[in-house]
RNA sequence: GGCCCGGUGGUCAAGCGGUUAAGACACCGCCCUUUCACGGCGGUAACACGAGUUCGAUUCUCGUCCGGGUCACCA
């Protein structure tokens, strides 16, 4: 058997869609895990929405993701271009081939006639029946012109997909789409065929939107005599709207871009995984997965029918996971960005904050809230020292405070464990639970009632002299309120 | 509306004629504990409906209903 070739072809939009993304890498895993190409085209035929720049955001995209393209504009390949707009001449040649076998015709029909059903019943149209003098004229009359496919007006075309099986349409359903634009550039349905079969691409792998169109696609390869690829369509992508009801994922569904969630603090390996399990899954319940292991992993056959709803939190818990098993170092690195920017000029240990974030947060979006104390103590009202569980009130808090206060001072060594055995021998000596001591120290230095780590932690990073300053304000808080 | 596709807990999903119908996320409770989180343990919750086929249907067939996709000189 031949080696398996895929391709992604997406058209320079400027950003990468998350369903995009899914397709490609479904695309990816499907070669790969049968050692097959996977090759990457630029799909530019629509001039009027190009941006500048948008090819890059392709690569990048890629690149961080590890979705490795064995052939593409960047990098050659042996059937390039692989940009449509550099392969322009060749879709016109190809055209009119099917005019002359007449599976194609020449309409010259108004851009707005088709608004008012210049498309007949059956969705075939009024040019097709145009005698060939009429034809030569206006052609000679440099008339703008279209090329549209001529489809037949009855029979049933059918074929086979590898997940949704055998699909069949009535070819009075299938309309005599265009096939060359007026500008001469190719419709992606038709350079589409043309690029996947130069190209030999054995397996077509997109989403389902396209299933109904298909069949138009098979009806080109027939006329031209050539072999089909494979198809495989894909469940697609859905988005939660506000009333409840599912559509496909679009903006108005929130993020929904590799850029956007990159933004989120979500990382490349989590939102890799967790699309791979959007309408996949493997015979086991392993959950995570690295790329290359779901390129072992990876079955065509597991794939799902069935639209999936994009969840977010389902993605948080795939990110935290993957945040929880990076090596520290690699973790320091991630969240730094995130944590300088709210430490002013507190001159703090990032690497301590950091291990206190590691296993607390979903995605690295949530570091600066979780430790804006450490920058600035927040203003806070004295009713945060009392807790029933730590059997603290303002009361106990200040005379716990005073007294720490006092213990603090005169440490001479200032770190975790020092800190860990003043505070716990002080407790069991006044017999006072752990919580009645470090609740009203942990209020006292964060202000806050909940925070990553605990009182000695904090107090380690905070260093001697902001702890204390931070304690004497909280007594002489206290102080106030009698 | 026509055509196409789908329908297992709130979400992702396993299942492929006989099961106490997995698992994960979310949610709830308990434990751990110096707050929160992590971790551990447990819990609530599903085969859309109706006919067939069959000794037996979540699994097969048909219909109904519901949901989605598509009907561009966009891809």
């Amino acid at each position: 058997m031949d080696k398996i070739r895929t391709r992604f072809a997406p058209s320079p939009t400027g950003y990468m869609h998350i369903g995009n993304l899914r397709t490609a890498l479904y695309e990816y895993l499907i070669a790969k895990s049968q050692g097959g190409d996977f090759i990457l085209r630029i799909e530019d035929t629509d001039r009027s929405r190009y941006v500048e720049g948008a090819e890059e955001v392709i690569y990048s995209t890629l690149k961080a993701v590890g979705l490795r393209h064995d052939e593409g504009p960047d990098i050659g390949g042996n059937y390039g271009p692989y940009i449509q707009s550099e392969r322009r001449g060749e879709y016109l040649t190809y055209a009119k081939k099917l005019v002359e076998k007449g599976d194609a015709y020449y309409c010259f029909c108004e851009k707005s006639d088709t608004d008012e059903g210049h498309l007949e019943s059956g969705h075939k149209d009024i040019c097709r029946n145009l005698g060939e003098i009429e034809i030569k004229e206006n052609l000679k009359a440099h008339k703008s012109y279209v090329i549209r496919q001529k489809t037949p007006e009855y029979g049933i075309t059918k074929f086979d997909d590898l997940v949704f099986g055998e699909v069949k349409i009535e070819n009075k359903e299938i309309e005599d789409q265009i096939l060359i634009k007026s500008d001469g550039y190719p419709t992606y349905n038709f350079a589409n065929v043309i690029d996947d079969h130069e190209m030999h691409i054995t397996h077509v792998v997109r989403g389902s939107e396209y299933l109904s169109s298909t069949p138009k696609y098979n009806l080109l390869y027939e006329s031209f005599g050539w072999e089909k690829p494979t198809y495989i369509h894909l469940p697609l992508i859905m988005g939660k709207n506000e009333d409840g009801s599912v559509s496909k994922l679009s903006k108005r569904h929130g993020a929904v871009s590799f850029e956007d969630l990159i933004k989120m603090g979500y990382l490349p390996e989590a939102i890799i995984n967790y699309i791979a399990f959007l309408g996949w899954c493997p015979e086991s319940n392993r959950e995570i997965f690295s790329l290359r292991e779901l390129e072992h992993e990876f079955s065509a056959k597991r794939i799902s029918k069935s639209p999936a709803v994009f969840d977010y939190k389902k993605l948080d818990w795939f990110n935290s996971e993957y945040i929880k098993s990076k090596p520290t170092k690699e973790f320091v690195e991630l969240a730094k960005p995130y944590i300088v920017p709210v430490l002013g000029d507190m001159k703090l240990s990032v690497e301590k904050i950091s291990m206190l974030l590691q296993n607390r947060i979903s995605k690295l979006s949530e570091i600066p809230d979780l430790i804006d104390f450490f920058g600035q103590l927040p203003i806070y009202g004295t009713e945060l020292f009392i807790n029933k569980k730590s059997k603290t009130d303002k009361e106990i808090s200040e005379n716990v405070l005073k007294e720490i206060k006092e213990k603090l001072s005169e440490l001479e060594t200032w770190n975790y464990d020092s800190l860990h055995d003043l505070l716990i021998d002080y407790a069991k000596k006044n017999e006072l639970k752990n919580g009645t001591v470090m609740w009203p120290v942990r209020i006292a230095i964060s202000g806050k009632t909940t925070t990553p780590g605990g009182a000695i932690e904090i107090l380690e990073i905070l260093g001697k002299d902001e702890s204390l300053s931070r304690i004497d304000k909280a007594i002489s808080l206290l102080k106030g309120e009698k």
